[in-house]
DNA sequence: ATAAACCTTAAAGTTTACATGAAGTCAAGC
DNA sequence: GCTTGACTTCATGTAAACTTTAAGGTTTAT
């Protein structure tokens, strides 16, 4: 029925220090232990840590995590602020992602030039003073 | 012709200790001075300028802009490295900007969740195990 | 029951990418 | 020629997110 640190570790692909460490940082729920400290992780917890990691792997800092969760643990009545969150988030990972891309052109440009090996409208060979 | 520190900040948008740092680091080409020693930035210094940032913007570290700025500086013979690493660099932006995407997916159900308020199918608002 | 494997905390260390402050230099205007 | 303000270097500080280490306690398999 529980998760040993190992399993989870394992399973979620993240060393077992950082699980310690995101505890320690506030981003877990109260984790169950056993008589002699030991870990036990339930289903729901690993369903938490699924979010916690969905929006860390997004790009969002611990410490905005830890708000969300600060909020979540305060119950129903902060579900408006939750979603506001998570909406603003949402906003600046689609921002991310569409400037992304369009810095990958130039990327492609870049490469283009590079593999066609036409000097003459390839810039970059040309850029260090030193040389050419 | 030449633009002073400041005018290359502003341009870029990107504070005049960044440059200098960049510098320091290598992921400039060799930017001319004055007789007292004040920068004096080309319009080559800054294409380069706008690769290093573009590279720089879409994730790759500071160690690695450096490997493909040093091969630039060793001429033409390095071409071929120097597409690959951004060849490589391409695919690994694909990559996280797939992965981004994926997530977004669970963020925006988790937004859905949360506006309709249905708590019977909302997840988050019972994993917290001192409340519910 | 005892060794091996696994777990614990707390604190210090690492890495990356800047950011800041001190102290000095340089060119322009009065 | 003197001040002012922008520029310079160099050294040190900061912040985020781990990562490692030390020293020991717990579980489990034989």
């Amino acid at each position: 029925m529980y998760y040993s640190m190992k399993q989870v570790s394992e399973k979620m692909k993240i060393p077992e220090y950082t699980l310690r460490y995101y505890e320690k940082e506030g981003l877990l729920p109260a984790i169950r232990r056993s008589r002699g400290g030991v870990r036990r992780f339930s289903e729901e917890d690993l369903e938490w840590l699924g979010l916690v990691f969905c929006l860390k792997n997004t790009g969002m800092p611990i410490k905005k995590i830890r708000e969300f969760v600060d909020l979540s643990r305060r119950g129903e009545q902060t579900l408006p602020q939750r979603c506001e969150i998570l909406m603003a988030h949402k906003k600046d990972v689609e921002n991310r992602i569409a400037s992304m891309k369009k810095q990958l052109v130039k990327v492609n440009q870049k490469i283009q030039c590079f593999s066609s090996q036409s000097k003459a409208f390839c810039v970059s060979g040309k850029t260090q003073r030193p040389l050419v």
